[in-house]
DNA sequence: GATGAATGAGTCTTCATTCAT
DNA sequence: CATGAATGAAGACTCATTCAT
């Protein structure tokens, strides 16, 4: 399926896949189906056939161009900027950014986790979130600025901790993504123990 | 569904139980028929709805139990214990032990939350795991010894790393329950800076 | 399946055929289970097998009861009643309020008209019924009280008529019998025509 | 499902609607299973959820159409005349010929009875020819050409004795719709008393 | 006599995919 | 490119009936 594309061409794959992404969110993969989906485009099915191969790939691509975009994303927020903590918070507040206007997004990641063959997908993509955030981590450890632990545990628990806000204060509470990067980043910097030492200065 | 089951179909209950949960788990929800989960077992079809309503019926039931289960582990683990840090550690604690033993159980989490029917069931079991962290949390902060933000946030953000962190080293990494929770514990109490601080010395 | 019953025996017997005659004339034959009509006599399903051979079996048993109480009634009404017309204008009378006790009855005859395999069943009964009307008609014509045109049509006529009075009026719209059966012999002996006759005196 | 459908489409429709009056009227609405009726055309099974939603709006639509085809047949009868005893006539022999023509029909109404879901579409049909024939009924009382009873007993009167000389005599019998409609007026419009009276003519 | 449990063929229905036009 | 139509394997679920206890 590497079909060229007319500017037409382009336009109705990018309906399809929009249009997938709310549908496959809002109600799952398997119960969303092929015929739910060209019919709220209102077209037929052949279309949906002539721009993907399958349903599967069709979803695979999904998450394929969502963490593209993101990392697009994220790289655009750091750059130009050097020290290794405000990397990590540039990072984690675009995430958040991001995030927020990809909601969907995360379901759908959610889902792909159970279905064995949607894992080799996501692992493409969380192998490169994390070597990015260890990155930033490992720099820190070398300059003295992070706790000398294994970079691999503090990435993944940046992952973790920020994932589950977003998911939680962004999405079910609606808060602004700020806010909650903020107390990310706090959480993260300076863990839940109180200030009470003479150079605490959450950020 | 509230039939009067002798010990016999309380054992087939059970089976039906474990049996669905493993395959739902390696399989996914959906790819996994009826038909699967009774060949598995050698019986014919309608054992499965004598003991059930449906397949649907039948994972929010093992959700259920699951969260039960969970539960009833943690406050075992934390009872006697009077310190709130000490028992937000025995929580996690006790949790990354559970988990890493019912590791199937993460995935079916997974999966629930991306099929809407599926969503109150799984909230449930979190407001009441949320409750429980939060009353920690509140005493921690009551006693100066927790940073005095929204405990809501905190309380997150420990569910969230101790999640991920869980689904990370111990099911894909096999790390050791104990050690995983140690890091954990560490994030969460004093954050990733380094400790170059007067005191900070994590309990 | 010709046990000799207990009293308590034909008791249950009973409970069942009255049971599934109320649930298979509101719900139907086939949406009806076996399983609904012993839960709802809180009995186990051996009970049912107990005392029917089959699901089928125990609807034509049904039929064939209620067939011979409405003829049993038929009869005790006319006894002794030596005028055609009288015995035609008794047995509507009788049938009109048997039907207005039994009306579960009518649909069961409705639905066993469209399933080959109960049709024997019901051609038993109506034949009789068909006869037993015919015999007055007939004796009318020879006392030259009826129209002498075929006595079939005539007989035929007359159950058709007092069956479709009987389900409109008295199920539908409750109607007396008594108002009903009225009418119905009205019609049937003097048609819908004008009275202005000589001798127009419906009986 | 209101599909667009093509000349192709609307044929094959008809083809899934005739085969399966005719299963319905052979063997019965629940013992004709859509595997039944789409191996009798030959086709996939999901042919038949092309075209309709479900085994029971089928029958529904069955229902439904032939009461459409029924009252224009009837319409078109009487079309013209003005005196509502002819018009009852016409009504009553044109009736006669649609139920010869389409006797399966008659079967699948015995059964609609039956099931409570079927009841509504019954009922609509039903009402619409009680209207009708009620008209003509109350014109004939205006003119004094009918009894003045009330118009409803005469008019369910007449549908009655009219439905179950069609049944018994054309569908049992075998004789000629004309012959039976002669008989069927003769009864309405005269009753069963002997013509021995100044006026009595018989239509 | 009676019960809970089990059977398994059979039912309706869905749906990814293909194809003729 | 696009559509309506068709396919048919597969799925969830039902239910009359039987059986061990």
């Amino acid at each position: 399926m590497n079909r060229r594309l007319t500017t037409r061409g382009k336009e109705r794959r990018r309906q399809l896949l929009e249009f997938a992404t709310q549908r496959f969110a809002d109600n799952g993969y398997h119960p969303t189906s092929v015929a739910e989906i060209v019919q709220g485009l209102g077209v037929g099915k052949g279309v949906f056939y002539w721009y993907f191969d399958s349903k599967e790939q069709l979803f695979i691509e999904i998450l394929r161009e969502a963490q593209q975009d993101l990392r697009r994303t994220q790289q655009q927020a750091i750059e130009g900027e050097d020290d290794p903590i405000a990397r990590i918070e540039l990072g984690i507040r675009s995430t958040m950014l991001w995030s927020a206007e990809h909601e969907n997004y995360y379901k759908l990641t959610q889902f792909a986790i159970t279905e064995e063959r949607f894992l080799p997908s996501l692992r493409k993509g969380q192998e490169v979130a994390i070597k990015d955030v260890m990155r930033h981590v490992q720099d820190g450890i070398d300059r003295g600025l992070i706790r000398d632990t294994s970079a691999d545990y503090i990435a993944q628990g940046i992952l973790g901790l920020s994932t589950q806000l977003v998911r939680v204060f962004i999405h079910e509470k609606h808060r602004s993504p700020d806010e909650v990067a903020d107390e990310a980043i706090a959480l993260i910097l300076d863990g839940i123990h109180t200030g009470d030492r003479s150079a605490a200065a959450p950020i």
